[in-house]
Order: structure tokens, then sequence, then C-alpha cells
DNA sequence: CGGTTTTGACCCGCGC
DNA sequence: GCGCGGGTCAAAACCG
């Protein structure tokens, strides 16, 4: 049932291991699948999508991840998007162009400097239903039409509080059969163990790709 | 009543 | 500047 994947941002991803394994299974149409989630759709991975938002409920209990943002260049942009989360807590704002002061022009500047993207790849999955169960808890927040499709595509947030992944569901134009899936961030927690049900399949995809 | 989905508005980057 | 395409917000509707 699941027959392709390939990894997008290998850069990223936190697992070197995990990354070779699935680059053994780039699929030879990754250009056919490339071309399904189309151009601007795949330059868009060259921006962080939470670069435009500083969503105040943004945990700032991920402090403890801040040795690593700080330690690591490639992650200056981070680092300059928790320091306007800060900054807007304590000014009680959520304006993206609102941030006044040094720290909002020091994010501008380490913005320019390097963009910073989530590990995000994505698979596809011949399968009648559109969201697999892959044992997370996910809040659909948007749904748009993408053109040149039929179908729309569906966006998710992990429930989970402090965790902030996302995955991005949509099937093939070409064969509406096939469902694309993409995830972008890692879970910085386990899974819901919640229904014995899910758990077969969850775990087949759970070992497959992230744990 | 709390969490989730729906859905139009809004924002942003990009190309013209 | 404007329009387009894609991603997100958020209020209302929905649902258990």
């Amino acid at each position: 049932m699941l027959n392709q994947a390939f990894l997008e941002d290998q850069e990223f991803f936190p697992f070197p291991a995990a990354a070779a394994t699935m680059n053994s299974h780039l699929p030879l149409d990754s250009n056919q699948t490339l071309k399904t989630l189309s151009p601007s759709h795949h330059h868009q991975h060259h921006h962080h999508p939470l670069s435009h938002h500083s969503k105040p409920e943004l945990d700032l209990g991920a402090s403890h991840l801040l040795p690593n943002l700080q330690t690591s260049n490639a992650n200056y942009w981070a680092w300059g998007e928790v320091s306007e989360i800060i900054s807007n807590k304590i000014l009680g704002r959520r304006s993206r162009d609102d941030h006044l002061g040094v720290s909002g022009m020091k994010m501008k500047k380490f913005k320019s400097r390097r963009k910073v993207r989530e590990p995000r790849f994505c698979f596809k999955t011949m399968s009648d239903v559109d969201v697999l169960d892959d044992g997370y808890k996910w809040r659909k927040y948007g749904q748009k039409v993408v053109k040149n499709t039929q179908h729309p595509r569906s966006y998710y947030r992990c429930t989970q509080d402090s965790c902030r992944v996302k995955k991005r569901v949509e099937r093939l134009a070409e064969d509406p059969r096939m469902v694309i899936t993409t995830y972008e961030g890692r879970h910085a927690h386990s899974p819901s163990q919640n229904e014995e049900d899910s758990e077969a399949n969850s775990s087949k995809l759970c070992n497959f790709f992230w744990l």
C-alpha cells in the first residue's frame, strides 16, 4: 500500500541513516512526483511557512531547544523566530510587521541571511482514504483548491501542544487513486498511543519514517 | 461545552 | 502596483 516515498530538504533531516534509506527508495518517477507538486509548490519549500507568523500560543516551553538553535548558524532564523515570539509576548501583540525595536531588526537580518526549513518529506500512497492513520492526532486548519486539479489540498497540524508539525494531504491530479502526504517538521513527542486499532498502521509508518 | 471542521478572508512572495 | 497562487487564520458551524 505504501509504495513510494522520497525526501525533501534532506539537508536538515535529522536522521542521516534514515535519509540514506529513504534515498534508496527514491522512486524512478520522482520527477513526476515533483512535477505533480508543481514548481511553485516546490519553491514554496524554500520559505519557512512559519516565518510569516508569530503565533502567540507558540510555546516558550520549547526554549530547551535554544542551545541547539544558537549553535547552528543554519538555524539563525529559527532563533529569530523565537525572539520575535518573546518580544511579541512581552509587547502583547501578534502582528508580523509590528515587531519593533532591536529584536525585530535582528530577526530580519537573520531572515535574509539564511532560511531554515523544517525537515520535510512526502510519499505517495495508493489509498481510498485521504488521511492515513499515522498514530498522531491532527487538526485540520485549512483546505485549498490547487489549480489544474480536481481535488482540494488539506492542511493539518499536530494537535499536541507545543508541537508544530504539519502535514498536507492531496490527491494526485493524474491519478486520483494516489494520495500524496507531505510531512513538515519533527514531532517533539511520541505518537498518542491511544488505541490498538491504529497500532498496526501507525507502527508500520512510524518505523519506516520517523522513529 | 470543548474540540474539530468548514470556509471566506487575509497575508505573502513572485512574476509581470 | 497588481493579480495570482499557495498557505494560514479565525469565526462560525458542527459534533460527541
